[in-house]
RNA sequence: GCCCGAGUGGCGGAAUGGCAGACGCGGUGGACUCAAAAUCCACUGAUGGCAACAUCGUGGGGGUUCAAGUCCCCCCUCGGGCACCA
């Protein structure tokens, strides 16, 4: 008996696909742009866990070109960033060399899986060719505003010596090295990305995305209702701004608290608190993250100067403290002990006040703990008696007659800290002159490259390694032409990834970041598969700069992605398959035991691909018999004319396979090729072969999970073009009917016999042979009630 | 603390409210073989029974229903996200 020879038969047809590819360009078929990812190449091979995605989108892109589709499903590299400027300084070697020998190794990995990737259309975010274009979007975000310097205390990490985004320290911690982060005053480049809120909130309703992400995105924006209030001070002409999402609750704020960072806070302090509201604002500024969000208890220091009430007119001490953030709504609070934990929390530890103005049942009761619930207000003057909603309105519109405050919403989303002080990014195109201010490297300069450094080592003092080449900084400024220097910062990883997407149908364009034609004819992607790790991170920067191409007419589309696919995660040994500490397990070791087809349909049988899951290295020997099964099947040189039973088989398979690739349920189609193998051999048992047909439909069906093997199936069936030249199967409905069915027989819900009927048999004679068959366990009963649900039970209900 | 998910054999997992455990891994026994590999056949949730079969069984407790892994309520455990956002 012959064992299937993977090796010469998926090396056969990788050469002959290679000679004559499956797909030809004709744009009279309907588009359909299938996205990965595209990996950071900053190690040298890929791992398992990176192929799952790879597979799957591989996987629906041939299915895609079976069912008649143009598909569009290209690869590159985002290779600028943190991850490859470590991997190469452990290394020793320029990033730059390190980065294209990654490269090399990843591309080989990903022909040895005979993905479709058409290297014509492959991209390198640190090609210049391409960051020119990183460049021109700076520039005219520039130009529009929405790129700004600023100093700032932003989340610095000690570690990677960087600054980090919001969206790059979540919980305090550095998104990359997991280290605690602190806060550093530094000038930055800022993206106003708080700009597009709105719309990054309100277009989410449009995607065809998992839930899961679409509420991070929507819980990272943070939208709220509410009221900003002015707060007259004593003593002082001042106002303190405050946000309110409770407008309702004034009559009960009894005090104020100010951020650390908060400018008033210097100004306001009276002169007896003036040291040890000095200290404390000190103390925060230097405390990591972490530990001020660890704090079990909180702090805070009285300035000495009270605000006032504008509804009851009473004094408010006025506290500094660090509970309060400084970069949220205004970073000052009006306090509400009685309905807010934090300040209940705040004025228990400190004996300020508490003043109840809702009220549950209209009455005032003593307090242990805030009130958050709904109720009527009390102790609120005019306002007493009205419900919560009603009040919130009222009280906003009071202050709003007064002219000392007005309703408004307010997101969490900040800006997006946009430069980092790192060697291998793409560097900023702006020049510092003294005169003129920031000034946009013009148009016909980029793009500005990235020069060639002695030591690309990040500096401990926030500067970028690039501050230290006099001749490439140093240059005329583009306005005046006197002596300016050049931005040093360079950009984030995020830079290239937020508009690749748009490059790849038109990767060779040198006039624009791609032809309006080619954007049409492409954009945006239909399918994007990617882990959840970019939930609110590359998928919210591709959201806003999408957006802002749209707005300067460059693109015709707001979303830049119609519907996402989050692969899960796969585990080995319990933990995450990472290639930095060499935990896992490589294609390289998997491919020569078991060939190229067995890994694919291994990787989408392992679990349902949305499910994280863990790797099982017996698991592949399932898939990998299964192959060597049905290859014995087909072998088996008898070929027999259709009949009735053989072809109904067909449309089943056709019928479950097409059903479960459409839900995205690749685990069970990989089960039902068993499943339909298994039943196929059967048959061909009983009928002394297979029909041509079955085997044909098999091929086609199996081409897009097993592409060899359905090749060289097809090519014994005596056809000469490639089986992905085919159309993919369709079912006939009527077809996939029996002439029986068995029925399951119940007496009140429970299993008590089978039953086979002809499937064109009425209800009545089928309760009357069920009963009959049951009859010695039906004896004595009285039947009340008899269920019957066409193909599948028999229920009676009995009583006795 | 808040917000999402998810809990099914020894393992990965399957199941439009309708026969729980498809398919695969692993295991046991057998066939073939000098032997092994490969392959094929049978069994493989638990308990009781020689057996036919019976009882129990989808994290726990209630409920709806002729019928619940699936729907509703409460609880437990695990995973993920956010975390003083006023």
């Amino acid at each position: 008996m012959q064992r299937y020879d993977f090796k010469s038969i998926e090396k056969k047809w990788r050469k002959n696909w290679k000679d004559s590819p499956i797909q030809q360009n004709t744009s009279s078929k309907p588009k359909y742009y299938c996205l990965d990812m595209f990996p950071y190449p900053s190690g040298t091979s890929l791992h398992v866990g990176h192929w799952r995605g790879y597979v799957l989108s591989d996987v629906l892109s041939r299915h895609k070109v079976l069912q008649g589709h143009h598909v569009l499903h290209p690869m590159g590299w985002d290779a600028f960033g943190l991850a490859a400027e470590t991997n190469a300084i452990k290394k020793a070697i320029h990033p730059a060399i390190s980065t294209e020998e990654n490269v090399a190794s990843m591309k080989r990995q990903l022909n040895e899986m005979s993905t479709i990737y058409d290297w014509d259309f492959e991209i390198n975010t640190t090609d210049p060719a391409y960051y020119k274009w990183t460049q021109w979007i700076f520039a005219r975000m520039f130009e529009h505003g929405l790129a700004y310097e600023q100093e700032m205390p932003l989340n610095w990490c000690p570690n990677c010596k960087v600054v980090l985004a919001n969206e790059e320290a979540v919980g305090g911690v550095c998104e990359r090295c997991k280290q605690p982060s602190t806060k550093k005053n530094l000038r930055q480049w800022m993206l106003r990305i708080t700009k597009y809120a709105e719309r990054l909130l309100q277009d989410l309703n449009q995607l065809n995305w998992p839930e899961k992400v679409k509420k991070m995105q929507t819980d990272w924006i943070g939208k709220s209702h509410g009221a900003e209030i002015d707060f007259a001070v004593a003593g002082s002409n001042a106002k303190i701004k405050a946000f309110t999402t409770r407008p309702d609750t004034l009559c009960g704020a009894t005090f104020m608290v100010l951020a650390p960072e908060h400018p008033l806070v210097a100004q306001l302090t009276a002169a007896p608190q003036q040291a040890q509201v000095e200290a404390y604002v000190k103390r925060s500024a230097t405390r990591s993250n972490v530990d001020r969000m660890q704090d079990k208890e909180k702090t805070g220091v009285f300035i000495g100067t009270n605000a006032t009430n504008p509804l009851t007119g009473q004094d408010m001490p006025i506290w500094v403290a660090d509970y309060v953030l400084a970069d949220y709504g205004t970073g000052a609070i009006m306090c509400v002990p009685a309905h807010d934990e934090r300040d209940f929390e705040f004025a228990t530890k400190f004996g300020l006040p508490i003043v109840q103005v809702i009220s549950a049942d209209g009455k005032q009761s003593p307090l242990d703990e805030a009130f958050i619930g709904d109720g009527v207000l009390i102790n609120s003057d005019k306002f007493n008696g009205m419900a919560v909603a009603e009040a919130q309105a009222a009280v906003a519109a009071h202050l709003e007659a007064q002219g000392i405050g007005k309703t408004t919403v307010n997101y969490k989303l900040r800006d997006w800290v946009f430069s980092r002080q790192r060697y291998w990014g793409e560097p900023i195109p702006i020049i510092h002159c003294e005169s003129c201010g920031p000034v946009v490297v013009p148009d016909k300069d980029l793009p500005v490259m990235l020069p060639d450094v002695e030591s690309y080592m990040p500096t401990d003092t926030g500067d970028s390694p690039l501050a230290a080449m006099a001749d490439w900084v140093n240059v005329p400024c583009p306005k005046c032409g006197q002596a300016a220097q050049r931005e040093t910062n360079t950009m984030p990883q995020w830079a290239g990834s937020s508009w690749y997407f748009l490059r790849y149908p038109d990767v060779n364009n040198d006039n624009a970041l791609a032809s309006p034609d080619a954007l049409k004819n492409w954009l945006p992607v239909d399918y994007y598969v990617g882990g959840i790790e970019h939930a609110v991170l590359h998928l919210l920067y591709a959201r806003f700069y999408t957006k802002f191409l749209y707005d300067i007419g460059v693109v015709t589309f707001e979303e830049p992605f119609s519907t996402l696919f989050n692969i899960g995660m796969i585990n080995y040994n319990g933990r995450k398959m990472s290639k930095g500490e060499g935990h896992g397990v490589s294609p390289d070791d998997v491919l020569p035991r078991y060939g190229c087809d067995a890994l694919r349909l291994y990787e989408m049988f392992i679990s349902p691909p949305e499910m994280d899951c863990e790797w099982d290295d017996s698991g592949i020997e399932g898939v990998s018999r299964f192959l060597n099964k049905l290859w014995r099947m087909v072998e088996a040189p008898h070929i027999i004319a259709t009949n009735p039973e053989l072809t109904r088989q067909k449309h089943l398979m056709i019928h479950d396979i097409s059903q479960r690739l459409d839900n995205m349920s690749l685990n069970t189609v990989v089960s039902g090729f068993m499943t339909h193998v298994n039943a196929m051999q059967d048959l061909a048992k009983t009928h002394g072969g297979l029909p041509a047909d079955n085997l044909e439909a098999l091929a086609i069906l199996l081409a897009p999970f097993a592409p060899h093997m359905a090749e060289e199936i097809w090519e014994r069936l005596g056809h000469k073009e490639s089986v992905f030249l085919q159309t993919w199967p369709k079912y006939d409905a009527a077809m996939l009917k029996s002439d029986t069915v068995e029925l399951a027989l119940q007496i009140n819900g429970k299993l008590r016999g089978n039953i086979e009927v002809p499937a064109d048999m009425g209800k009545d004679d089928i309760i009357a042979a069920a009963r009959e068959q049951l009859a010695d366990k039906l004896d004595g009963m009285e039947i009340v009630k008899s269920i019957y649900v066409p193909g599948r039970i028999v229920n009676f209900v009995v009583k006795g």
